[in-house]
DNA sequence: CCAATGACCCAAATGGTCTTATGGTCATAA
DNA sequence: TTATGACCATAAGACCATTTGGGTCATTGG
């Protein structure tokens, strides 16, 4: 990874890169010149693709949420019956997220602490577009009269502020228990949301 | 206030304080001396009720939860339906933590950076004890074949985490938003979640 | 000519030193 | 016996010099 990248595109490699000195040092510790040194270009080479060290780390936990919404779009896309596919992807919203940041360990509560204001209104980005993704499979399971009626995505929205708790922000993974706990919280939490779905 | 506690117990007088300097300076910057004059006893006698600092902010908290449960287990003891009860602890769960706290403005997280070991236990802790509460109203439906059946304190914890997200705790009441649109949302939820214990 | 580079700039962070403040203790007085 | 505030030790803050790191840009090589 320290020689010069020449079969990955070099935006995924600074992403990869700060995935891994996030993790291992933290926000305020991780320097762009490991980042450069790491990804094997110049510290100024990593300014032609991101504006600033803080969008750095923003766009690495919005590749995440991107990778996540594509896992819920395929999920959404398939056969099964919608509830199936909702109880799915509850859980994935979760369990992505779980995975994706359990090896930040206590670093996700300091990356909060420097960019907070920035997270936060991304962080309520990130739930309106899955709270879309979910709609979508509300509707389909409203036309056949499986689903409560209602507006799909407000319906989406409370779902997705039911599992909320249930997703490593300020707690980190760590603290938010041992995983199989959590994910078992949340089918139960899902189990009983989409019961109420279903009347 | 800064006259000699003569007619209300002198513990109260220093919980009573510490909401109004927390709220005020911060964790940090409220010091005993500041606490005591307040009550309008010495520095010294703070420590013939509270071991520490630290301890009389978290029975702050505790004295916060102590209501609340108290205010939970008078609706618990109403005469109305199960699943009325039960929609008016969740909301009550949220909207009195959100109006306990509102005050705060942004000292929350500045406390919780301070005394997150602990918090983190005692909030674990307020968890178990609510849902205990809750497990109450929920066997009383059960009985009646209103709600699923299921391990009413398990049922219960579910109904708890489903509606965490809410609570102020890392967020602010402020960044939690405007508190008529958290009463929307925590009504959604509350009316999601018993539906789905209905079936 | 254009993209990559690393030297440069400057504000922020850090480390060292001294001073002050504060949590907790306890001798004293009522 | 209990309340008090002076005392103590440590932590925190203020100050200053030095270092660091985010961001910029002049230079170079392809």
């Amino acid at each position: 990874m320290k020689s010069a990248v020449q079969t990955k595109d070099t935006r995924e490699a600074i992403l990869d890169a700060t995935d891994m000195l996030l993790a291992r040092y933290g926000y305020k510790k991780m320097t762009i010149d490991d980042l450069a040194q790491e990804v094997g270009i110049g510290k100024g080479s990593v300014y032609l693709h991101f504006p600033s060290k803080e969008e750095i780390a923003l766009s690495q936990i919005d590749r995440i949420i991107e990778r996540l919404k594509s896992k819920l779009r395929t999920i959404s896309n398939g056969s099964a019956a919608p509830d199936k596919r909702l109880r799915e992807m509850l859980i994935e919203r979760v369990m992505f997220r779980f995975d994706s940041v359990n090896h930040y360990s206590q670093s996700l509560n300091e990356m909060l602490s420097y960019l907070r204001p920035k997270l936060l209104q991304r962080r309520k980005r990130y739930f309106d577009e899955e709270a879309r993704i979910f709609s979508e499979v509300i509707a389909d399971g409203q036309k056949t009269k499986a689903f409560v009626a209602g507006d799909p995505f407000d319906l989406a929205q409370t779902l997705v502020t039911a599992t909320n708790a249930l997703l490593p922000y300020s707690l980190s993974a760590f603290e938010l228990g041992d995983r199989k706990d959590v994910a078992e919280r949340t089918k139960k939490t899902a189990d009983l949301l989409i019961n109420g779905l279903k009347k």
